[in-house]
Order: C-alpha cells, then sequence, then structure tokens
DNA sequence: CTCCGCACTGTATGCGCATACACTCACTCA
DNA sequence: TGAGTGAGTGTATGCGCATACAGTGCGGAG
C-alpha cells in the first residue's frame, strides 16, 4: 500500500496504453472485451481508483452538484471532543419537558434527501454545506470551485457573492421569492397554501378574527405566507391591519411564549394561525396546559407538514409542503440549466397540500371521510 | 461569462504571474499586502473562483470527506417528475392513521449532521452518498476517487469493495462491530446499553420474563443489542432460551405487526423490549388500541432515543445513542487517520443514555427526580 | 563601496486523466 | 490484387493549479 495506483500504473499492468485504461471507465464499449478484461484484472490487481480531481480537470466538469444551508438552529453547537473516554452508560431519569427538541431543522433534512436522491439520479454525486457561524461566502466559495452547479437557500449569502460564484457555475436558490434576478428558482407555494388555510378558516369555520403569528421576518418563506394570509382576510373583507400579528421565529419555544403572552393579554383568541408548524405545537402545548381546548376553544393552525405534527393531540392541522420534493427540483432545475445554459430563468413553484385534522375540525369531521378525500378548493393569490 | 476565469486571467489582469495568484490564496502572508490587493481585485472583476480539480490535482488531496450510507427506507423512491405542472393547492382531509411516517431514517439525518458540523470544522467539504436499489459498490467507487476519506456504514458494501478503495484512501466504519478487520471503527456501547435497560427492567422492575423484539438479523447493532439483553438475563439468573424472542426489522409497521401476534396469543406480557425505538412505538400503538396500559399492565422500552419517544403517551422509556456526535467521531477519526497513516487501528465507542420514562416506570416514579438524576448505573457486558 | 541575506516574485514542471488525432490491422469489395 | 473501411489502440497534449527553484531588488553590515 505505498503509493496509490493510476492510470499509467495499470496501463503498464496491463500491457496497454493509458488511454485505453482511461476508455475501459468512460467508454467501455470501444474497447475490444478481452482487452476490457485484462485491464479490468489489473484494476482489481492494483487497487485502482480514478481520481476524480483529474478527470475533473480533464474533462471540465466535475460530476458533482453543491447544496448550501445556512445554519438556523446553532443550538447544536458543540465544542471539540477528544472522543477518548472510555464507554459507559448514563442512567437519566427523564422529566416530562426536559430538552430541546434534538433537530428542529428536519426542513434541510428532507430538501438534502430530495436533492441526494435527485442527483444521483442524474449522474451526479451531492455535496453539502451547512453555513455555521463563520464565513458563509467562504464556505459558499469553496463549494461553488468544487462542483458543477450549486443549490442554495434563498437568503443566505449576500448579493454579491452570488453574482461572484454565479459567473463560474450556475445557480438554483430555493425558497426564494422569484425572479427579479437573472437565477433559476425552485419554491414551494406559500402565498397560496397559507391563502387556502385563511379563507378555510375564515369562510368554512367563520372565524372573523384570527390570530398570526409570524416567522423570522427577512425570510421570504415568512413573507410569502402572510401575504397569502392578508389576501384572505381581505377577499373576507376584514381589515388585516385590525387583528394582532405576534411575531415568531419559527421555533418551537417561542411558540409557547407567544402563546402564553396572548393568554396573559385577555380570553383566548377563536383561532390562533401560525406561519409554521413548531411554532404552532408549542403553542398549543401552552393551551393545554391552561385548559384550553383545541379547537373547541382555540382553533390552531401550522404550515409545514412535519411528522410531529401528526403525533400531536389534537392533531394539527397544517399546510404540507413538499420538502424532499423541493431538494429534487432543485437538482432537477440544475441539470436542465447545465444541459443548456441559453435557455430563459427557470421558476418552479410546487403545490401544497391543505391538510385538515383535528386541531381545527373537530375529531368528527375528520373522521367522516373515508381516506384522502379531495375537494375542488385550489387557492390563489390575487 | 464566456468563459470561466483561470489563474492565468487573473494573473494578467493583475500584472502579475500565476504562481503569485496561487500564493494569495494558500499563503497570503507570503505576498506583499499591496500585491494582494491588486489581484484580489482581479479576482473580483473577473469572477474568479479555484477550481478544485485543479487544486486536488496538484496538492494530492481533495479536502473532502465522504460519507456513505445505504438506504433502509426505500419507501421514499419516487418516479420520474418533470416539475413542470403549475402550482396549485390540495385539499385534503386527512384521516388520523393515513400516510407513513415520511422520514424513518433520521438517524441517518442526525449521523449526517453531526459529520458535516466537524468535517468543517476540520477544514474538510462532506460528500454525502445514499445508496439507492443500485450498486452500491458503484456508488463507493464513485465518492472513493473524489475524497481524502471516507465513512461508511458497517456491512453496507461487501469486503471486497471495502478492501479495495482502502488500497486509496482511509476508510471509517460506522456502527459496526469492533476489529477484526484493519479498518478504524466508530459505534455506540449498543451491547452496554442494553444491558442495563434490561438489567433495570430485570432486577429494578422485577420482570423475570421480558419478550425481546429483534431488528434485522444482519445487523451489528442489532446483534450487539440483543447480547447485552442476553447478558443481563444470564446474570439474573434467567435462561433466555426460553424466553420467546419476535423478528422485527426496526420499522414502526413490524412493531404493530408483532404487538399484534403477541396480543393473539396470549394475555400480555409483563414487559416488551424492543431494539428501536419506532417498533417499540408501533408496539405501543396496538396495545392502547386494545386498551392494555403501558407501564401498569405492560412495560414497554425502545432504543435509539428519538424525538417521538418522548412525545408519545406514555414517554417511551428507552436508551438514547448520540447519532449526530456518531458522525462527529467518525470524521474525527478521518482527520486523525489522514496526519497519521501508520498509527494502529481507532475505534471508538460511544457512550449511551439509559433514558427512564413513563412506559416503564409509571408517571410518579419519573416526575419524583428534578431535572436530570444521575444514577450510579454503568453497564459492563462481561 | 561591496557583499550578503532577506523579502518578494517569476519560471518551469508535474499532478492523473480525457480526448483529438494518428496509426495499425484485418477484412471487404470492386 | 489493390484501395477502401472500420474497429481497435497508441501518442501527444492540455486541463488549472501548487510548488520547488531560480531569480530580483533592497537594505544593512563589513
Amino acid at each position: 500500500m505505498n503509493k496509490t495506483a493510476t492510470v499509467y500504473d495499470v496501463a503498464a499492468h496491463a500491457g496497454v496504453s493509458i488511454a485505453t485504461v482511461s476508455r475501459v471507465f468512460r467508454r467501455p464499449d470501444d474497447v475490444r472485451a478481452i482487452t476490457r478484461e485484462h485491464v479490468l484484472a489489473s484494476v482489481l490487481a492494483l487497487g485502482y481508483v480514478p481520481s476524480a480531481s483529474a478527470r475533473g480537470l480533464a474533462a471540465r466538469r466535475t460530476g458533482v452538484l453543491g447544496l448550501y444551508f445556512p445554519d438556523f438552529d446553532v443550538v447544536d453547537s458543540v465544542d471539540d471532543d477528544d472522543f477518548s473516554s472510555s464507554a459507559t452508560v448514563e442512567v437519566v431519569v427523564d422529566i416530562p419537558d426536559s430538552g430541546a427538541v434534538r433537530r428542529p431543522n428536519l426542513y434541510f433534512d428532507e430538501v438534502l434527501s430530495g436533492s441526494e436522491q435527485q442527483a444521483w439520479r442524474d449522474g451526479f454525486t451531492l455535496m453539502v454545506g451547512v453555513g455555521r457561524g463563520s464565513n458563509p461566502a467562504e464556505m459558499v466559495g469553496d463549494i461553488a470551485g468544487r462542483v458543477d452547479g450549486l443549490a442554495l437557500l434563498a437568503g443566505s449569502v449576500s448579493n454579491d457573492v452570488l453574482e461572484h460564484v454565479s459567473r463560474r457555475i450556475p445557480i438554483v436558490l430555493i425558497a426564494g421569492a422569484h425572479g427579479d434576478d437573472n437565477y433559476d428558482h425552485v419554491a414551494v407555494a406559500n402565498a397560496e397554501g397559507m391563502h387556502a388555510l385563511a379563507r378555510h378558516v375564515i369562510e368554512d369555520l367563520g372565524v372573523r378574527d384570527p390570530v398570526y403569528v409570524s416567522g423570522p421576518q427577512d425570510t421570504p418563506d415568512d413573507r410569502e405566507r402572510y401575504e397569502g394570509f392578508r389576501a384572505a382576510l381581505i377577499e373576507g373583507g376584514i381589515d388585516p391591519d385590525a387583528l394582532p400579528v405576534f411575531h415568531g421565529d419559527f421555533s418551537r419555544q417561542r411558540g409557547r411564549e407567544i402563546a402564553a403572552e396572548i393568554l396573559a393579554a385577555g380570553p383566548p383568541p377563536r383561532a390562533l394561525m401560525c406561519s409554521n408548524d413548531q411554532t404552532a405545537l408549542g403553542a398549543m402545548e401552552v393551551l393545554a396546559a391552561r385548559g384550553i381546548r383545541v379547537p373547541e376553544d382555540t382553533i390552531v393552525t401550522g404550515f409545514d407538514g412535519i411528522e410531529e405534527g401528526r403525533m400531536s393531540t389534537p392533531r394539527l392541522t397544517t399546510v404540507q409542503q413538499p420538502m424532499a420534493r423541493l431538494g429534487r427540483a432543485a437538482m432537477w432545475v440544475m441539470r436542465t440549466r447545465l444541459e443548456d445554459r441559453t435557455r430563459p430563468t427557470i421558476t418552479l413553484r410546487l403545490p401544497v397540500k391543505l391538510l385538515l385534522r383535528e386541531s381545527s375540525e373537530g375529531s368528527s369531521a375528520a373522521n367522516s371521510g373515508a381516506g384522502h378525500a379531495r375537494f375542488a378548493g385550489a387557492g390563489t393569490v390575487p
């Protein structure tokens, strides 16, 4: 195991030229069967693995797609471990509300999963970067040098950086506001989804004064959802500016805090519409603790469609966004872009699902349908 | 935006040689401040991003670490999308038991998260591969050519493949049985954890005939856990072979099925010890549906420490394994190995936490401790 | 004033592979 | 029998960068 084998070693061992060795990997049909077998035998014998660096350099493409996300939940940051202690078992009597949610950012997990799947299907490998506190520009630049195309969450790096790397490779923005720029975009129908949900609460459930809990102010996702909410209010003849809005940050903890604030200020609202599921779940915890019934006293809704909302009591009415599909779409767009650099900007807007469950309906309604009943309702924001 | 800029372009633009451009990136202190600024200005002007392929080739290292997992839950496999339909909102009345768990494999998510974090901290980028149905050997070989080191789940590819790629780069096996091979290993204390849990059930709770539900037969994790279980029985003077064992597959659905089988065969057992949380949660669903109280009638335990077990009713007693830390450990080992290729094989065994919750204790016991009470118990398998 | 050393920069080369192009042989067909 | 053909293989070169080594110019010491 002295030195790693190269094409030259394999060629010498098999008694052929390096071109033939290369062809065995890249265009096997161009090589006679017997020759190919000889080469492959040498490959096995020498433990040869082609260097992607060399291949990438020669072929002018790496075969890698990149995915970059900023780190929302820095929660998880850990000091240096040395991993040298010997293993044992620690016994903990775990009381009910101990500990925080361990992986708040399953949004990223889902997108990543979809991305990985689609990338590989298209013949690419995936490289991931999650922006730590450190300089995101540095990390994005680093990744940009390694890949044929890069997808990143909108707003995760400055426009300068984006413009810079986009001169080298195509960029796809995930979940951003579409199109006053020249990048390709993939997003979900945030506005339409929240609009449909709000319309349901207002018209079908007859709530004229829903309370809204927003997410981080600077994210396009939050902005779009709120716009959908406002549009539904206006359509229902309600003045949006007359209703209270609480500013959250997509976290569960903030949901708890806001619910407590609301309850401290007066009677529970008829409906609490949260800009994401985590916040809604946090709010539901507090409501339950105060003896307020959901949905009889207060209707609660979320947005995202995370698994926990399906396990909660009551189960959370929400808008399910196709997160894995978002990742797949991003990679698909990238591939499409790589195949034709000149085509006009691509903007995908993936459909969402309004999931009506007990936190808004009462269990009787939810059980009335057999399986997935589809309603006609398809919301559009004017 | 005709052609991507190279060192030559930057050098010409800045009026220096390519060596100076290279140095600005690799060893900035060796370049005079004024010169450096000129170069950086040209970099900005030309949109230059260094090619990792060329750098990797010249430097003989890529700066990338790889992580490969097989795909347990092929559930998610999706046919080709074309993503060309226009967006709307679909409304679904979502009945309680509809749909499967969307992301069963959060084990991978956690490991990935930890890996990414540690890799970046050590100055590496992370490349991920998730084995689809297709040939894992091919994928592993592909990744092996792109990275300086590769961590993969034990048993995910054949020993032949492992041996082949290990001639090029160092390999770290995750969660495998330790060491009759020459690879570095990181794992959690599976046996010790299950041993401690079983001892608790047998000695502290006085159950002499716990029923065990295993996972997939061929995984080292499952094997080690079962060994820990058996060891505790033997220490307690119980004959392991006299007790029934049900064979699961780590899935929730299988947990449901097995619980149904058990109940169909006779009275509920005093304790049901499952080899992972998903299976335990599935079993609890069925027990609840049949009116069997947990833990009064039947104690249920899991293994993993997933978030859902903290949200269930009752909350699940389990052994929490540090999944993210496992990923960090894998990358740490890799870095250590890369720094010294000659050192003896590294084997890490990360400690686990026994979380005693209501599915085994009754709520009074769990509430008695304030915060995290640590017990002395630290199990070791003989 | 000369020589030396230091700080900085340029020149030349190789990293391992893909591929355009040239070449060698059967082999076919006129 | 000769030219033509195509399958298969070899030769030569460049991809973009890092870096060993060789300058270059300057100030200070002798």
